[in-house]
DNA sequence: TAGGATCCACTGGTGGATCCGT
DNA sequence: ACGGATCCACCAGTGGATCCTA
């Protein structure tokens, strides 16, 4: 076994030792606060695990755990497992879309190899009450790499031939795009079909609850 | 006369009325303080001074006084009036500089209408001490702009063939090329001679202490 | 239900320049 | 003297996601 397997091995094992833990529990052990309402606090349980578990990365990351290539992932499920959000991956450059290829792309460097974190929440408790779940590591297989490849094939295509416009949260079985701003003002460059500048809103790729509910229950699924 | 000429001549009949006025002064009828230490407070003259004539401009700006096109810049000068320092333009961007020209750069149109208003610093006195000298409206000559012109030549030609390593502030007659960055570990990249990138660290343009020193004694002057 | 909108913390880059060793 | 190194404030962008109407 590889040192970076070794490593995968024991940050899995350091995750199944939170696991039934409160998620403000944990912040008080790291010396953080557990205030604020839900609205203001939306990183927040994310942030709390990444500390927990000791991710390095910084800014400007690829990885949550760059020497491990593991991205940390936090998801809100119900009592039965089942997600209660889509789960964001990472951005989506619209300027330079069309010289994207899936092999080499951020979003698919991301979800190579991802370590999902489910937080329990039952009721509409405010999330220090949510619960550490059985972690799950998770790869794409084959099967699902194909049909990843194929949801993002249809997005750099039509931002390719500069139809933006029809770049909406319809599409993409598994991985979707939609607004990503701390603000709906906030413009970004993308061209159109003609070439032309055209300012556009950021976007990112999510991951559809329906999928990561599957995958949870079980990693090779291959939901609708 | 047109209404851009107008607001400029409101301008410089601002800044005149400024002449005399300690920068300290200015700052507390502004409602800042004067505090802190020479070195740790480098941008703050020039920041007074802005505020004081109500630059706009804010963000991503191109001036300071966008509607005017006009640019602001303080320059602390001794009592004989001769600058103790070079004089900064704008950055230089590495990446596309062979693409650039001058008749449509950045540094050019910074340039093209300058408002500098000197400030008179007497032994090593803190700069709340430095008093508003009368300002200078200037344009670049026909003649001006022509060495300006060859400077810039000179630095962008040295990029497009990739021997930035011999881009040192030795070169350019008024202009200057020097490093820009707020620690000394920034990097940003350029293109060497076979196109590969290379990580450099920010360089910005300067006005040498001998141009501007001639400049604010007569506009239209053509030192060394 | 889910597509589109939004929230906070943090930081790297930019704009304002001057410092300081050789 | 001056070429290379450095300083602070500020803010837009990124990374962490969840909110909230129709």
């Amino acid at each position: 076994m590889s040192a970076r397997e070794e490593g995968i091995e024991v940050l899995v094992a350091r995750a199944r030792g939170l696991v039934g833990m409160r998620v403000g529990d944990l912040a008080r052990s790291l010396g953080l606060s557990s205030e604020g309402d839900a609205v203001r606090t939306k990183g927040t349980p994310g942030a709390i695990l990444e500390l927990a578990l000791g991710a390095t990365g910084g800014s400007s990351k690829v990885h949550d755990f760059p020497e491990l290539g593991v991205e940390l992932k936090t998801i809100p499920v119900d009592l039965r497992g089942v997600p209660a959000e889509s789960t964001y991956v990472c951005t989506l450059s619209l300027a330079d879309a069309e010289m994207q290829e899936w092999d080499d792309s951020w979003v698919r460097a991301k979800l190579s190899h991802v370590l999902f974190i489910p937080l329990v929440a039952s009721d509409e408790e405010p999330w220090p009450a949510r619960r550490v779940a059985a972690p799950v590591l998770w790869s794409p297989t084959p099967e699902q790499d194909a049909i990843l490849r194929s949801d993002f094939d249809d997005v750099v295509g039509l931002i390719g031939v500069g139809r933006i416009e029809e770049l909406t949260a319809h599409r993409g079985r598994w991985l979707q795009v939609r607004p990503k701003a701390a603000h709906g003002r906030v413009r970004t460059t993308a061209y159109g079909a003609d070439g032309e500048h055209i300012a556009t809103i950021p976007r990112g790729f999510y991951l559809r609850p329906r999928f990561t509910g599957a995958i949870l229950a079980d990693p090779s699924a291959l939901p609708d």
